[in-house]
RNA sequence: GCCCUCGUAGCUCAGUGGAUAGAGCAUCCCCCUCCUAAGGGGAGGGUCGCACGUUCGAUUCGUGCCGAGGGCGCCA
């Protein structure tokens, strides 16, 4: 539609012989149901180099627009604006068109079946899950639901760490609780994990129970200074129970990862030699450092530490490596705003393989913290984990449906307060409830009509002339823009606030007018805006993973 | 000190180079003889942190300052 207005436009100045490319024409959507479907401000741009008062111009494209199968009217508006308004045929086919495509619509094929890779979550095995990590797997999973949408083929991945200090870290906390030292104690580890999960894991290793993780049975040895298998087993009940949780969150993953795994092939160091061949180290210190000022850094970064081992990011470089070999071109991880320097580092590393990866792969999507509040209080101890809330905690508080909503209902870089009270017990005011109301709405008037779905794609005849249908049509056929826009700028939030919007226009629409009226004419056409609504809102809560319910 | 993100209504947050800056919560008033009131309609509430610049037009872009959070480890 907007292509055939610029056309039209394009036409219609070209017609009085003023210069200009059909770029510098741009059509936007009214906030403003009253400023009509389509606005331009293209008179407003030409005043300078015409030297004419915007208004004028105005005036002379619209007299100078052809006949046309799409608006009805055509105004002057404001300080220039050309205010375009469809006509009713275009309102009953886009209606109809949404009936028809159903659960496609607002897909778009702009992926072209593309791989895409994301990696989020990628917690390491060192505790429950925490709010944090809640809020990546909501952003990452919707992102992944957004560009599998928009026709990628996308790998959702998590990598963890099974082998570095905070894993002897944990190791050596497990080991102190089987002995059963009090975490405040001089001899428990000074960096030791605190939290109650970690007697848990000590007291299920000392009954020597079996895990399952990964086709892989783990049996306690039962053995105090048995470190191996304390690890082994640590990571594996902690992996189990991330997994749990993720499970319980809706979110699965198609690959995971695992540090160790790039150091038993033989990958990391591979790339310190590439390195080391192309020059971009020296050694200082007793450290091998990369010089990662070569590509924008601020300071050089130590690779191999003085005792021996590398620093996380060699690893990870390793690991970007191999995601471009596995043919990903585009990639995008989904972390916490505290890991914001390895951006940097893991790029640098990347250019300095002179690989021909481009400079500003992969792609980065940061959120910030999260504070959690209860009764006007920040909250920041679980009894399990000791010293943060973890997401088990809020998805038991509150439920699935409305952590996720919370969750992804802001931009990831703005740092969120997630209410308890509001997600909670004010649940009947829940923005997440507001929707799935609506959609429930919608579902019993139809099953009260029962009638043939296909008759709400072929009816004919309705005009769409109150500004409560107008509005609601304008809000469902913003849709497939709507999830361009969240998908091009990585904001998966702008689909939850559209959702909010798009069931407030129902809700008004609802109370307005009757639906199931005598007039068949009526209520088909009244009907089938509700039944395209419901398409819109089913297909975005699904974009968010929320449920939607027939029935509330 | 340097780097990154943010600063919008009492609170939590959207949004935008243009038309009267929006929503939810909170406060106040009104609406079920009617398809689910988990709903709707209305009222009040704003120096878009501050200043300067670019622009026909800045809350949006740029610079500086102030404030919040994060990073500046041979932690991840």
């Amino acid at each position: 539609m907007k292509a055939n207005l610029t056309n039209l436009l394009y036409q219609a100045i070209q017609s009085l012989n003023i210069e200009i490319s059909q770029e510098q024409i741009i059509i936007e959507k009214p906030k403003l149901i009253e400023h009509g479907d389509f606005s331009t401000n293209i008179a407003m741009l030409l005043a300078k180099p015409l030297k004419k008062n915007p208004r004028e111009i105005a005036e002379n494209i619209i007299n100078a627009i052809t006949q046309n199968d799409f608006f009805n009217k055509i105004e002057i508006a404001g300080a220039g604006f050309i205010n375009f308004y469809l006509n009713n045929d275009v309102l009953v086919s886009l209606i109809q068109n949404i009936c028809k495509k159903k659960d496609t619509f607002g897909s778009n094929q702009q992926g072209n079946n593309q791989k895409i890779q994301i990696e989020f979550v990628s917690a390491n095995p060192t505790g429950p899950l925490h709010v944090g990590h809640g809020r990546g797997a909501a952003i990452g999973d919707c992102l992944a639901r957004l560009f599998e949408f928009s026709g990628w083929q996308v790998t959702r991945e998590f990598y963890y760490n099974d082998a570095g200090a905070q894993i002897d870290n944990l190791t050596k906390s497990v080991q102190a609780r089987c002995l059963n030292i009090a975490v405040d104690s001089d001899e428990f580890p000074i960096d030791g994990y605190r939290g109650e999960y970690i007697k848990e894991i000590a007291d299920s290793f000392m009954q020597g129970k079996t895990i399952q993780c990964d086709q892989e049975t783990i049996k306690a040895s039962m053995d105090i200074n048995d470190i191996d298998c304390i690890k082994k087993y640590s990571v594996a009940y902690l992996r189990n129970e991330q997994d749990r949780d993720l499970a319980n969150f809706k979110i699965k993953f198609d690959v995971y990862s695992l540090e160790s795994t790039f150091y038993k092939k033989n990958k990391v160091a591979e790339v310190v030699s590439l390195l080391k061949q192309n020059g971009y180290t020296y050694e200082k210190d007793e450290a091998l450092w990369l010089k990662t000022t070569s590509f924008g850094d601020d300071k050089d970064r130590v690779m191999r530490k003085s005792d021996g081992s590398f620093t996380y990011f060699v690893p990870d470089v390793a690991y970007h490596l191999d995601k471009w070999e596995r043919g990903f071109h585009r990639v995008i991880n989904e972390q916490g705003a505290d890991h914001h320097s390895t951006i940097n580092r893991v790029r640098a590393g990347l250019q300095g393989l002179k690989k021909d990866i481009p400079p500003h792969w992969p792609e980065y999507v940061l959120h910030q913290m999260i504070t959690v509040t209860k009764h006007g209080a920040e909250i920041k101890i679980s009894k399990r984990a000791g010293s943060y809330i973890t997401l088990s905690d809020l998805i038991e508080e509150v439920g699935c449906d409305a952590t996720r909503y919370f969750l992804i209902s802001r931009r990831p870089d703005s740092q969120l307060i997630f209410d308890i009270d509001l997600a909670k017990s004010q649940s009947n005011e829940n923005p997440v409830y507001y929707i799935q109301y609506a959609h429930a709405r919608i579902e019993g008037v139809l099953k009260q009509w029962g009638g043939d779905l296909v008759s709400l794609m072929t009816h004919h005849g309705y005009e769409y002339e109150s500004l409560v249908e107008k509005k609601l049509i304008k809000k469902i056929s913003e849709f497939p823009e709507l999830i361009e826009i969240a998908c091009n700028e990585l904001a998966p939030h702008q689909i939850a606030n559209f959702l909010k919007d798009c069931a407030a226009e129902l809700h008004s629409y609802y109370n307005d007018s009757k639906f199931l009226v005598e007039d068949e004419t009526e209520m088909l056409g009244r009907l089938s805006l509700i039944y395209a609504t419901q398409c819109v809102l089913k297909n975005g809560l699904n974009l968010l993973g929320i449920s939607a319910p027939a029935k509330m």
